[in-house]
RNA sequence: GGGGGCGUAGCUCAAUUGGUUAGAGUACCGGACUGUCGAUCCGGUGGUUGCGGGUUCGAGUCCCGUCGCCCUCGCCA
């Protein structure tokens, strides 16, 4: 071992320690310089241990005086108990300190483009006035050195590790599939690989591969070949505009079961889960968990998605809205469309006009027409539309939206679409601007979502569209359904939806041949253009493919809520930005026209 | 493609209604200091106010364009 190699961790030395010769090497976090010592918190992603270089040794001292931050060192020291009342409670290794007696500097570092250091704190570490993440993700190896960053990635390892224990121990096969594949239709955009051997024989322009936008296909055909428990930790790319909690490059446990019904794909799941929180966050979710069905949750929390962290429940008032002489509300029934409302417990005072204004502006960017809204009091309304509102309505709307003395209730009318979505994204807006989700809280509120319609309605196309994916099985129960009522068609599908993020979903498929061939007469696709888009599957459904179905967890999503962050960038260790670029590699970029010839691009 | 927000020193931010030489903290450089730990104290370097144009006696501030970043709708079966 070379000397200047460490032999122990910057976050492992203790008073047990205390006497030893020990060598830690390390990044300086910061430094100290005063008369007689300088003191150096050398860090690695273990920790932080306090370095003193001491006069009465010349050179040393010299040397240790021009040390600065983020420098690579070695140190040689002994170990030795801090003065007393010098003892650092911020620190694990709080009570020791290294008395250097050897420093070898293994790279020196320039001044960083943004802090680097980290505070101790009695909690962990904090970070101050943390710099521009554009910044950040320009010399993002720089902030990776950062303990936050450091914690989160552990965190990530110790995730993919309980799910290739749970999954081992439950007789599961990790397989692998290929990322060069083939382009299917529907489905989000793909990302492309032009092919340098095979041409299009009349455009000489090559064929395409397409980089998969889940394993989704593959795993189908594992379950034809009697791989009954397979699982993937799956990279899987789509070229879609991004989000907070989307990058064009995701993660995905991608799971499959043969022999299995709802249940079962449910059951294994859950479990999981369960043993993810408690393995790394420390958290008992209780099982099993809810299952709501898509109907209710849509009317009560206007989301697929919903947060169900704070109240804020969304009424249904179209039966009320008869009983007023509002004609926004009737008309919104007459056209067959909804009335519904939330009731801001104590809102009445924390919303001035002005206050209201807004979140009216808010929701009409969301498409809806309007906001009425009411400040409760003792004995009466004060709102605009309180003069359409009879005694009996009043009465009524107070009991529908349990108000009090002091709340406000808020009540969009329109199409049921957009009175979902305003609705919806006003509790999680309202939520946020009233401090009602504490974060630290470490409060997670799991649940299935269940009996999502089959079909959706598309009106510009004019068409039914598969809700999930064209080889998802209805309900049992739905089947007769299927070409006299597809709106009531409800899918054996299924999401996991933790703190308002859709986590996962799944479904079981259709195994039976003759019914994947009405689903497809229902998506108004003929035999043979459902061969020729999805004919190889088709094929291998034919023959002698087990009643299967599965799952895919978003892992990114998942490390988000374990870590407390609403950034999904804050949970990948290379990610892009909103734009899809690199900032640190500069990617995408123009590449040498001879690999374009070689393409023929 | 649409909507919203932001862009000032290496970094984080301030700058009144459009008004003097654009400030502070931190980083960096120099000095002081008998134990610091986000050290402290003194001094110093550091600016094309993203870029281009316009209005004005005068623009960091107002207007137009453009670029970049973030959030969001569409999109993501």
């Amino acid at each position: 071992m070379a000397e200047w190699q460490r032999t122990h961790t910057c976050g492992e030395l203790r008073q047990t320690h205390i006497g030893q010769t020990v060598v830690l090497n390390g990044w300086v976090n910061s430094y100290r310089a005063y008369n007689d010592q300088v003191f150096v918190d050398l860090r690695d992603r273990y920790g932080l241990t306090q370095v003193v270089f001491e006069s009465d040794q010349a050179e040393l001292f010299a040397a240790a005086g021009d040390i600065r931050n983020e420098w690579v060192l070695s140190v040689r020291g002994k170990v030795r108990e801090r003065l007393p009342g010098k003892h650092n409670p911020k620190l694990a290794t709080g009570d020791i300190e290294l008395v250097a007696d050897a420093l070898h500097i293994l790279n020196r570092c320039p001044p960083p483009p943004f802090e680097v250091m980290s505070i101790p704190l009695e909690t962990g570490f904090g970070d101050p006035e943390l710099a521009g993440e554009d910044l950040r993700l320009q010399y993002r190896y720089l902030d990776l050195r950062r303990p936050t960053l450091q914690r989160t990635l552990s965190l990530r390892h110790r995730l993919n590790k309980v799910i290739r224990d749970y999954l081992d121990f439950q007789g599961f096969l990790e397989l692998e599939t290929p990322l060069l594949g083939r382009s299917t239709p529907e489905g989000a955009r793909d990302y492309l690989v032009p092919s340098r051997i095979w041409r299009d024989e009349k455009t000489g322009r090559p064929h395409w591969y397409a980089l998969p936008q889940s394993p989704q296909l593959y795993k189908q055909l594992l379950m034809v070949a009697g791989y009954d428990k397979y699982f993937q930790i799956a990279r899987c790319l789509r070229d879609e505009d991004l989000r907070a909690d989307r990058q064009p490059e995701f993660t995905q446990l991608d799971l499959e079961m043969s022999f299995v019904e709802v249940n079962d794909v449910l059951v294994l799941i859950e479990g999981l889960i369960a043993e993810i929180f408690q393995r790394c966050a420390g958290v008992t979710i209780p099982l099993p968990l809810p299952r709501l069905g898509y109907e209710e949750v849509m009317l009560k929390y206007g989301s697929d998605k919903p947060d169900w962290r704070f109240g804020l429940e969304i009424a249904e008032l179209s039966d009320l809205a008869t009983q007023t002489t509002f004609k926004i509300f009737q008309e919104a029934i007459s056209s067959g469309g909804k009335v519904r409302g939330l009731n801001v417990v104590g809102g009445a005072e924390k919303f001035s006009r002005k206050g209201i204004d807004q979140l009216t502006e808010f929701v009409g960017r969301l498409g809806a027409k309007g906001l009425a809204w009411i400040k409760v009091e003792a004995d009466k309304f004060t709102s605009p539309i309180e003069k359409f509102l009879p005694a009996d309505a009043q009465a009524a709307l107070r009991q529908r939206l349990k108000a009090g003395t002091g709340d406000l209730l808020l009540i969009v009318a329109g199409q049921e679409e957009i009175v979902c979505q305003s609705l919806g994204a006003l509790r999680t807006h309202l939520a946020t601007t009233l401090g009602l989700i504490d974060s630290a809280r470490r409060d997670f509120q799991a649940a299935w979502i269940i009996d999502f319609p089959s079909f959706i309605w598309d009106a510009e196309e004019k068409r039914w569209a598969a809700n999930h994916h064209p080889f998802t099985a209805p309900r049992d129960e739905d089947l007769p359904l299927l070409e006299s009522e597809p709106a009531k068609v409800r899918a054996k599908a299924y999401d996991l939806v933790i703190n308002g993020y859709e986590v996962g979903g799944g479904s079981i498929r259709i195994h039976n041949p003759e019914v994947q061939a009405r689903i497809f007469a229902v998506l108004g696709m003929a035999p043979e253009q459902a061969r020729q888009r999805f004919g190889f599957l088709l094929d291998a459904l034919k023959y002698g493919a087990p009643p299967h179905g599965g799952i895919a967890l978003g892992l990114d999503r998942l490390t988000m809520i374990l870590s407390g962050t609403t950034n999904i960038r804050d949970v990948i260790a290379f990610p892009k930005n909103q734009k899809a670029r690199d900032l640190m590699t500069g990617a995408p970029a123009a590449v040498d026209p001879k690999q374009l010839r070689e393409l023929g691009l």
